[in-house]
DNA sequence: TTGGTTATGATAGTAATACTACTAGCATAC
DNA sequence: GTATGCTAGTAGTATTACTATCATAACCAA
């Protein structure tokens, strides 16, 4: 396990003040990380967080806008957090096939890298990304926060993701759906095997770490399979 | 085209009183679709739709519970709706891969198989589920729907789907997960394609129409690799 | 030391949301 | 012909999601 500092930027249309230059704001996302993995996102709200906190929904107000903002920021951190990671597991590696099984392996163990930040608890975000983190996007001002620049984390991380599919494959025709499906498909998975297993052939057993080979194994066949098919026998 | 008349079940524990008994009911759902499509899940409420259909509030109350369940039903009528789209697809074929084909399309087309339902506008549902759809199973109380069956309709499709795949490839290891794959990737790509075009492939032309030929493409590709792929040659 | 700026808190208020309790009209059944 | 039930409407309450104003404590510079 390695042990690093790395500072996490956060586009900084995202809030009103930096919620890291103060002991409040760092109060702020510690606790909202932990009150909306307990209530979800919809019951959430700044009056339970100022409670939680000792302090008040207007000063919590002076940090972000809304709630939008503040889990925008959230999975902002998530998806930056992950960036690191992968760039981390990556570092002095030239087999990309080997790219590919760090790069899976990252997605999914969260004790891969341990970036000790005080005011994040990582293994309980990564539980509200599994729940919620598309809810990020999946509603009707998404071209708004696109054109705020609200989802370049994740995008950045798709990318480079691709580039490494494309390293394997340089002719395969899907790369960056590959990577956005990769990424989806295994907080998914991960989400239906606790929830609604009858749409996963994953196996939970009370925790992730007990699934992980299963899910390591299925998201790197799966990622194969798709990079060394011949997409020319399909033009018929 | 074919065109059929045939009647779509839902749970009945999902409303209160069978909205398509009656003609408020009937103008329930029907508008309850084109506000939701304009104002997204989060900011549709009953009293913008009493307004809408010369009602009030506590009419609609009659009939679901709250707005949740209301969207509960809509998504639940069009997993339905598909399930009998893809039998009615599926007749006569025997061919596992033809029908896989089939099943892409009627995904994709909207056009392609007609069951004039008067109070439900089959597209702008669509619409709704490519973009908020998903909501329905990422939050907190996911495990109570669950219980009381709410995604019995989701989870039948994914078995329908998922026992194709396994004509294809007996030995596949993976069904379910592909299929509940293939369901998600279908939506998120439109979705992606005409919000986030950086974590797709496809190209957005305007209208669903120009694209679903690539779309198609995309998604039988990914479903050949994966049933085609031998699974042996990972273990190592 | 003073004076200004910043950070936070206290308090109150508003508009909208989500839901509930109660009432009224009408049809039909006994 | 009145009892019953089914339909739909009126009018509320509690909570949510903010906003605005003023007070105060800390800290920083002249």
């Amino acid at each position: 396990m390695k042990n690093l500092n790395v500072t996490i930027n956060i586009n900084d249309d995202i809030y009103l003040k930096d919620p890291t230059t103060t002991e409040l704001g760092k109060k702020i996302l510690f606790n909202s990380i932990i009150l909306i993995d307990k209530l979800g996102i919809e019951d959430f709200n700044f009056k339970k967080l100022a409670q939680r906190i000792s302090s008040t929904e207007s000063s919590i107000y002076r940090y972000f806008e809304n709630k939008h903002y503040l889990f925008i920021y959230l999975i902002n951190w998530y998806w930056n957090w992950m960036s690191i990671r992968i760039e981390i597991a990556l570092q002095n590696l030239t087999d990309p096939n080997e790219k590919i099984k760090r790069i899976i392996k990252a997605l999914i163990e969260n004790s891969f890298i341990n970036m000790d930040v005080p005011f994040i608890d990582e293994e309980v975000l990564h539980r509200i990304i599994v729940r919620e983190g598309t809810k990020a996007y999946h509603h009707k001002t998404v071209d708004t926060d696109n054109d705020y620049g609200f989802f370049l984390a994740y995008k950045a991380l798709c990318k480079k993701i691709s580039l490494v599919f494309l390293e394997v494959n340089p002719n395969y025709p899907y790369p960056k759906t590959l990577a956005s499906t990769l990424l989806e498909v295994c907080n998914s998975n991960i989400y239906f095997a606790k929830h609604l297993p009858r749409l996963t052939d994953l196996q939970f057993n009370n925790d992730l770490e007990g699934m992980s080979n299963d899910l390591f194994d299925m998201l790197y066949t799966m990622t194969q399979a798709n990079l060394t098919y011949d997409h020319k026998q399909n033009s018929e």
